[in-house]
DNA sequence: ATCGAACTTCGTGTTACCAG
DNA sequence: CTGGTAACACGAAGTTCGAT
């Protein structure tokens, strides 16, 4: 202190005042067994604290010292307050302790303001990092569920389509390159019948089919028997809205299992139909001129179609406004192949319907047989949400026969449309109900109504196959299973189990195997709340039949399943996790069925509430 | 390793300004 | 006049870093 302080101090200033008490500060705890460290305390810690409190022994040649053991118990002083210590002496004028007494409330409000903002501030992060969290996981499942639904569906539409090209002519993939020829064409002729009067886009349509066409062969088919897929857009322009955004229209998968009502082959023509004019009377340019493109265009079969049926179909015409009757007129030659193609696409699917196509079943390799028996497929859905699933090829005996309860539950209703099927929310997602199906294991979409029988040849075959794989089911450890390791979710809610277990000292019981009893445990406790019909009225809350609650019913089951059958809920996410768990019975690393049924119905509630 | 100067941080006091 | 606030300055304690 020094020159300095003492040159500084303004005039009327006093020494620095003396010593203060500070306050308890906690710090790191320092020893020193220096008196350096007392010399440097300076008077503002009036004396050294640090006081013997019972003598203890050191620990004397321990190889690796990893706790200083001393042979005193060392009580250290806070640290001294840092910064000029306030001033004890009364100010000169009643004026400056006013100020002085305002300033160090000020500051006190300051700073507990400040502090205020700072908790405040970290419960915001800490909200904010949970969320995101629960955002990244939900993303990640998202995604996953994304990618099992294209691989699904595109595994459908190869199979469908495998099924549906006659003659062994290739299906034409809509999501394969091709599918972009026809998103344009049919852009441009979309275009084209709204009033786009640019013929320049003509030599593009005809490219654009040239491309899409089949390869073309010297023993071609007739041209009936083309098979092509053009994208919904193209064929169903009046009925957009009824687009799933996964189906084409000629080969719709809703259409097919009995979801979606079929569209009116017609829907095109309905289009045109109030542009139609009779022209009996007048000469058939444009007949002429698709006869010139089809010698060019020979090979092309699909083309040769087209313009064959152009010429028997003379009396079509379009007025586009822009053409004169004396020219070609492209619009109308662009609507006029656009009609041909939904002709030859009727055709196609009067042959289609002709073929009797047994249902389609999906196994656990996701392969698909088409065994149509009828054209329409009603889909039995027993319960509204994915409450009770069959698992994949991985799918655990015990979930399983869950879900083989509640089928035989079903079976034994007099409803001829209740069957044994997978209870998914087809109404609502109907590809991604099948596809998941596709993904995580078996599908089966009847066509015909089943027979008591039928089902009950079903559930023994579901009953009596072998669990899978161990390492697919639960291991016991959290986070080690293959659900786990694909899904954080899933690995936070084994942990939640696995620490609820702990606190509740619940002993660690094996994974049990269902048996028997358990098969009619799960029968019972199932058929505890009836799940009614949605197919029967699929509007109608369910609440009336979700209020039963199920008792415990000693059957458990592998968490992995539990979670599972639980997570397909939709409102498995807006459902408070720790709640969920709370609500489960567990024993070990397993959950009991009852319990796992119960909070199906709460989950339940809340969706239809 | 030790020491001391310079620097940083924090608490406090004083003064001026402004609005009610 | 009085309360609230900003700006400035000081003091004390801790930290850093170069010299020895």
């Amino acid at each position: 202190m020094s020159s300095r302080v003492l040159a500084s101090l303004p005039e009327g200033k006093k020494a620095p005042a003396p010593d203060r008490k500070a306050p308890e500060r906690k710090m790191p705890v320092a020893i020193s067994s220096s008196p350096g460290t007392e010399a440097r305390t300076p008077s503002a810690a009036p004396s050294p604290t640090i006081a013997m409190k019972r003598p203890i022994s050191i620990a004397e040649n321990s190889p690796g010292i990893t706790r200083i053991v001393t042979s005193k118990e060392w009580v250290l002083p806070a640290r001294p307050k840092p910064g000029r210590k306030p001033s004890v002496d009364t100010p000169v004028t009643k004026r400056k302790a006013q100020n002085r007494a305002a300033q160090r409330a000020f500051r006190e409000r300051r700073a507990t303001r400040v502090q205020e903002l700072e908790e405040k501030l970290a419960e915001f992060e800490k909200d904010r990092e949970l969320k995101e969290l629960g955002y990244v996981n939900t993303i990640q499942r998202l995604k996953l569920e994304n990618a099992s639904l294209n691989r699904g569906m595109e595994e459908l539409r190869r199979q469908i389509g495998h099924y549906k090209g006659p003659q062994g002519q290739p299906y034409v993939n809509p999501m394969s390159s091709s599918f972009a020829a026809y998103q344009a064409t049919s852009d441009t002729i979309s275009s084209i019948l709204n009033g786009n009067k640019s013929p320049a886009s003509n030599s593009s349509i005809y490219s654009s089919y040239q491309q899409i066409s089949p390869a073309p062969s010297s023993d071609a088919p007739s041209p009936t028997s083309v098979y092509v897929t053009p994208p919904a857009n193209l064929l169903n322009l009046s009925q957009v809205d009824d687009d799933c955004g996964a189906c084409v229209k000629d080969d719709c998968v809703c259409e097919t299992i009995g979801i979606k009502k079929r569209s009116t082959e017609d829907d095109f023509l309905d289009i045109t139909k109030p542009r139609k004019r009779k022209l009996e009377t007048e000469v058939d340019f444009t007949a002429q001129f698709s006869t010139k493109k089809t010698e060019k265009s020979s090979n092309n079969t699909l083309m040769a179609s087209f313009h064959g049926e152009a010429k028997s179909n003379s009396s079509f015409d379009m007025d586009c406004g822009f053409c004169s009757d004396d020219t070609p007129c492209v619009c109308r030659e662009a609507a006029k192949e656009a009609l041909q193609i939904n002709r030859s696409l009727s055709e196609c699917k009067k042959q289609k319907t002709e073929m009797a196509l047994p249902p389609l079943k999906v196994n656990n390799n996701t392969k698909i047989e088409l065994k149509r028996k009828s054209s329409l497929v009603h889909l039995p859905v027993l319960h509204p949400g994915p409450s009770v699933e069959f698992n994949a090829g991985s799918m655990d005996a015990s979930v399983a026969k869950a879900a083989v309860a509640e089928g035989l539950a079903a079976a034994s209703d007099s409803t001829p449309l209740k069957a044994v099927s997978i209870p998914l929310k087809v109404a609502s997602v109907p590809l991604k109900a099948v596809s998941l199906r596709l993904n995580e294991g078996e599908i089966e979409i009847t066509s015909s109504k089943p027979t008591l029988q039928d089902k009950q040849s079903k559930l023994a075959a579901f009953i009596q196959r072998k669990p899978s794989a161990k390492k697919e089911g639960c291991t016991g450890d959290p986070g080690t299973c293959s659900l786990c390791q694909i899904d954080p979710m899933s690995t936070l809610f084994c942990t939640t189990i696995a620490t609820k277990n702990s606190s509740t000292r619940t002993p660690t019981a094996p994974v049990p195997k269902p048996t028997e009893d358990a098969k009619i445990g799960l029968t019972e406790i199932l058929n505890v709340a009836p799940r009614p019909n949605i197919a029967r009225n699929t509007s109608a809350p369910l609440l009336p039949a979700l209020n039963g609650a199920a008792p415990a019913s000693g059957v458990f089951i592998p968490v992995p399943d539990a979670y599972r059958t639980l997570s397909r809920h939709e409102n498995f996410d807006k459902m408070d996790f720790n709640y969920m768990v709370g609500k489960l019975t567990t024993k070990g690393m397993s959950v009991d069925v009852g319990s796992v049924a119960n909070l199906l119905r709460e989950l339940d509630r809340r969706l239809y509430n």
